[in-house]
DNA sequence: TCATATACGTACCGATCGGTTACATCGTCA
DNA sequence: TGACGATGTAACCGATCGGTACGTATATGA
């Protein structure tokens, strides 16, 4: 991700920029911040910018892909199997624990959903760089929800499947909406009631 | 809404604005709209516009607030009650209608979600004007769908009622990610099984 | 120690942003 | 006819937009 001089030496413009654009991005959204303050609040300067990136598209993009590699990261930290002992969480209770962890961040005041998400509401056109990327990768996130509901012995993975992924965009975008105490803090609950009722008995 | 003249004769300029920046607006969304391209589109003149509203943002919350509007229009269509004699839906029919109806729009090539949603998503500071008609009405959103839970006899209306929100709200933003075929064509199913799970038996 | 390549900054570009000014023109109704 | 309210014309404002031509530091290897 950082090309190199990541160990030790004093970090590259590139990855000044693209830290700041992490920050300001997901915070303000893409289109609200321009490549003048990013370079301000980075402490670099344009032409460094264009050097690294051949547009501001092209680092939107960039963004969302540091974005999903943490989204990732944090989602099979949660998902993974880690013990497989006697004792150990079954799938069905990682799930839930991921699920009730993403709605505690989410019904928090100043959350700001998935920038992923919030990318492709900024850039509706088909085509986009970002918006790329974010499609791109709730294909995959609906992926392995289907798999994961065929693994909980769904009787139709690909409704239970598709019924998470809506849980969860829908916790994304209501977190953002209502801040503390709103929607997103009953998506675990409500996952379990749906996943209740549509597994095989 | 339409102040006068609204009958008969020809159409004022502050509703040709109107109704062109609903269009462009709900498509591209807000920020990618500039005024100029709005009175253009809508064969009118820039002091035209800004005769008629105070700013940009102020006729983003027009905007909002006609879709609100429609919204709710749409809505009550649904579930409101229409014929209550014997074998007239109940409500909870009349909710999976809704839904269904709601989950084939959103599963559609060229899907954009809910405006006031999408909305929320390119303003989040606080005090926005445009972020403020959004917020609200997603709060009263909630109320109605709380309430409806309970009369479907949920064991924890609340609980159901933000189940229902986040399938919703998940339908919204995944519709436009996924285009036709997407996850929110199950968002009827899902919502039956939640609700299923739910009710008091 | 010097040449070279890489990394960075200063200053600037045309275009577009939201918003405003002063004044001309049109339709309508008394 | 005259007056009024609504709209159009045309030019303009400062600020900011994304993007660039070009000169200058700095580290490195011979």
């Amino acid at each position: 991700m950082e090309q190199k001089a990541a160990a030790g030496g004093r970090p590259r413009a590139a990855d000044k920029i693209r830290r700041t654009a992490r920050e300001l991005f997901y915070r303000e959204g893409i289109r609200a911040v321009g490549v003048d303050e990013i370079v301000t609040k980075a402490g670099v300067t344009k032409p460094s910018l264009y050097r690294s990136f051949p547009s501001k598209d092209a680092l939107a993009a960039a963004y969302l892909r540091d974005y999903e590699t943490e989204f990732w990261r944090r989602f099979d930290a949660a998902l993974t199997e880690t013990g497989s002992g006697p004792g150990a969480p079954d799938l069905r209770q990682r799930l839930l624990a991921y699920l009730s962890q993403l709605g505690e961040r989410a019904a928090t005041s100043g959350y700001r959903g998935c920038g992923l998400t919030n990318a492709a509401v900024e850039y509706p056109a088909a085509g986009h760089p970002a918006r790329q990327v974010a499609v791109e990768h709730k294909r995959a996130l609906r992926r392995r929800l289907t798999e994961m509901a065929a693994q909980l012995g769904a009787d139709d993975p690909a409704l239970l499947g598709d019924g998470l992924l809506l849980l969860i965009e829908g916790a994304f975008v209501s977190g953002q909406l209502f801040g503390a105490g709103g929607p997103a803090r009953s998506v675990a609950a409500a996952a379990d009631r749906l996943i209740e009722a549509s597994v095989r008995r």
